[in-house]
DNA sequence: ATGAGTGCAAAGACTTTGCACTATA
DNA sequence: TATAGTGCAAAGTCTTTGCACTCAT
């Protein structure tokens, strides 16, 4: 079953209507092959209003089928998850390429921190930010 | 000396002007009891234009005396960083609440992460959500 | 058929910019 | 006194909302 597929499954299963706008949306995000904006995205689908792009990544990051990456400079692009399974990202300042990845040595440390704090942790969010392999290459 | 005149100092240092607003800003600064929104920043100071608050705060970054509080909704909040020492945060999703912490073991486990997927760390941000302890203890 | 979802345009929230004026170094 | 910094208002961005219409269920 393609990720696509998967994502319409969610929707349907959790009452959500699948309109022909979201599966377009969905496949614009299958298709992606890098974290987006919202411009990106409403730029690929000229026939779907900007309201509608925004109201759609909002459910589907709510789905988990979705999630935000900070940037460092305050920025925000999207990406899908991958079946919503908790990871970090490696972003690299130089290509702007984000590359998730899953620790569970990291995850452990931050509950040991949130333990050590007496706080009560719900979620956490980790960025790298750096030069990723390709561009150590380069000049 | 004060963490204010630390700032102002700093702030000479660098070839940058010590103005009355400059001073304002920096001492509204020292005087929050917990991270702040610009809008916050500039209730406070209604002598100081809005503008020049939300530049006196992008230099105060640049110069490390100020740090953003990236929040879960998305939302930005601001706070004093602590003589620029690397840290991280503990926000309180009940009453907002954003502590800051420091773990090596933390850090290292972010090294180890980078150097894993070969990737050349510059920077990281790590933020934790959930409850503190006090609101753990209302009902 | 019925109410969730859509598109559009308008409104909102937040941030930056242009420019003449002020005040630091 | 030379020029960085300021205040104001205007202009940008980015995002949300109101409302009548459409279409999935």
């Amino acid at each position: 079953m393609s990720t696509t597929e998967q994502s319409t499954d969610r929707l349907g299963d959790t009452g959500y209507r699948l309109t022909a706008p979201r599966r377009a949306v969905l496949e614009a995000i299958a298709g992606a092959n890098r974290p987006f904006t919202i411009e990106e995205l409403s730029d690929r689908l000229p026939n779907i209003g900007r309201a509608t792009v925004f109201r759609t990544i909002k459910l589907l990051q709510e789905l988990d089928i979705v999630c935000r990456v900070p940037l460092e400079d305050g920025g925000v692009r999207y990406e899908r998850s991958r079946s919503g399974r908790h990871h970090h990202h490696l972003i690299c300042s130089e290509c702007g390429s984000v590359t998730e990845f899953s620790d569970p040595t990291l995850d452990e440390a931050i509950e040991r921190s949130a333990t050590a704090a007496s706080f009560e942790l719900d979620g956490h969010s980790a960025e790298l930010y750096g030069r990723c392999p390709t561009c150590q290459r380069l000049p």
